[in-house]
DNA sequence: GAGAAAAATGGCAGCGCTACCATTTTTCTG
DNA sequence: CAGAAAAATGGTAGCGCTGCCATTTTTCTC
């Protein structure tokens, strides 16, 4: 049987719809009977044109079903209105609240969102980096301080403006939006501590993949340790990511070792709610028999039939307000949203 | 005092890193002492180039920093890597794990996706869709069935494939992948009618933003009747969108109202859980006293101390496999991916 | 109603890249 | 080693739009 050769004007998809090529601006301007740079003055609303005019291209371009090409004009104008986000997870409850904050900004002023997910993983967010920047968005935000060499680099040198989100503890490359997790975790000791607690275990997730857990658990330690208070014992979930399953079985595998903890600080709500469901079940009583402390400050932690005790932050803020940060452009700067102790029914 | 007329060039933001103009593909090719074609051919490893020469341009590429514009070279290709995105909200729990289904696929292919945010208002919806076909997709996915009249018409007139997720009651426009919401919701009521509850009641949020929902208690209704059984009475939370909140606040009302119910059918899970919530605060024994069903299958909802009842569907394969038949790019055709009834403890 | 100012409009050169074709160089063949 | 085939490379016309400038038309002004 003889190869067929496919003619390349068959190998393009199929267009439903009888259009030799797409509609572009030179046909709405033939049709509207003007000249091209007016359809884009009224289009892009931007210059003066006489109110027949702009009536006559309207009309075209509606008739037409034209859909203009940011792509070409992007290009012609050097300036995008896309805005580049890389975040950790988009399963975590937190990063969805950042991302609506910021959302409802950058829809308000037309940009719309090219987004990469890095799975906690450095080198992927690199590549992500350096994909997005190859669409000249007009900013960037990234989750985190902690990059590559290579990722800092890119940032810094690309011309962009880079807002990097959710937490302040450390060097910035330009503008910086979140809030002290060292101090989020050091407010936690000092809540426990002053309750009195003194033999408090930890459970969490995988540090080396969650920087920002990790530093809360430095703040912790540290405040302890200035209070000649050691962290009794600690469990690490060996989940990827956090989960309330994680909480679940670290809480078991620590009280099987240690049962005479009388507060567990989690590494965040999700881990902590896990832990609650497991003391619901074991009829252990809370805060009597075992204080809970976790962090984030979650809708549905705050819901339980004891609301947790733990640290809120402002994500919604953050992300509106970073966003906002963002396409003003102003100097670059730091700006710590701070944190609210909840003090909740667990502890 | 005198206006100060500031010259052109220093009204564009200052960039840090002295470069004049960013670094083009001709830039390199200079460097390299080649041509642009093959600097080009190299960069998208595309067309033969010496071994020789390729070093040659890499090394290039990488002494200055070149970082390609997509845009530029969209526009020249006239097909994009970019996959466009429509959600109806990122805060929800089921969005997110069919975007991380979806977002695996998309990066390995190397597209990056568009989002837009539609808040469940199909108005929005359809400026989104307008606005991100202006970034010339390969592919666009929009969550659910229904949209306005000039949305349908640009998805199906733009030459671009189109991929509706999530649902599977309608007409769809191209490609569909997801599941029967109307099924789930007989599904939901022939399990618990089969388990013996005749006086049931229903908790649900706002339908006319969540068409999905609706359709489930459309076919939880459509099968009651059929058994000749009412719902006894129902209550949707003021809430906008679906939240914990509103499943205690629901359920607290209907119970008020009616102290006779056996069970109750929520719309989803977070319902559902905020209703699990109300009855072990107010010593509600489940499911003696009263059962409870849900909809979603929430990772959290499997690890309360009883599991709640509820219907699982495969959201991250949805994502991924809506994804791949965008991209490879088959006929039209819709891909029903059923769901699962999961007894759970508290029904 | 002439002359000036303002408003409206069109023409066209790029933006940075890719697709295509033409040309040069290298590698095969017998 | 000539001649052909294959591989490597360069030149260049757009992709669809915007920004700038030149030109035309309208609206003031005295």
């Amino acid at each position: 049987m003889a190869v067929t050769k496919v003619p390349p004007e068959f190998t393009v998809p199929p267009d439903p719809g009888e259009h030799q090529g797409v509609v572009t601006l030179a046909h709405v301007a033939r049709r509207a009977g003007v000249g091209e740079s007016t359809v884009s003055r009224v289009l892009r609303n931007h210059g003066s044109v006489s109110q027949r005019t702009r009536e006559k291209i309207l009309k075209a371009a509606a008739e037409l079903h034209y859909v203009p090409n940011r792509i070409a004009g992007t290009l012609a104008s050097m300036s995008s209105k896309l805005v580049g986000i890389v975040i950790p997870s988009v399963g975590n409850t937190v990063v969805p609240e950042v991302l609506a904050g910021a959302n409802a900004v950058l829809e308000d002023a037309g940009f719309q969102p090219v987004i990469g997910v890095s799975n906690y993983d450095p080198v992927r967010e690199e590549a992500l980096i350096e994909s997005i920047l190859s669409w000249r968005p007009s900013g960037l935000m990234v989750a985190g301080l902690e990059h590559t060499d290579r990722a800092r680099e890119m940032m810094k040198g690309c011309g962009v403006r880079v807002l990097e989100l959710l937490d302040v503890d450390g060097e910035g490359i330009d503008m910086v939006v979140g809030s002290s997790h060292r101090g989020a975790g050091r407010a936690s000791a000092e809540f426990l501590l002053g309750r009195g607690y003194r033999r408090i275990g930890y459970v969490g997730h995988d540090m080396r993949s969650d920087v920002r857990a990790g530093k809360r658990l430095d703040g912790f330690r540290q405040t302890m340790e200035e209070n000649r208070i050691a962290i009794v014992d600690h469990e690490f979930s060996p989940d990827r990511g956090s989960s309330v399953e994680g909480g679940r079985i670290g809480i078991a595998r620590l009280l099987a070792r240690r049962s005479d903890l009388d507060a567990i600080y989690f590494s965040n709500d999700d881990l902590a709610i896990g832990g609650y469901f497991h003391c619901l079940e074991n009829g252990i009583s809370i805060p009597d028999d075992l204080a809970l402390f976790g962090y984030n400050g979650l809708e549905i932690a705050r819901l339980t039939p004891q609301p947790l005790s733990t640290i809120r932050t402002p994500r919604v803020a953050m992300g509106r307000i970073g966003a906002q940060m963002l396409l003003a452009g102003g100097p670059a700067r730091v700006v710590d949203m701070g944190f609210e102790v909840i003090p909740g029914a667990t502890s």
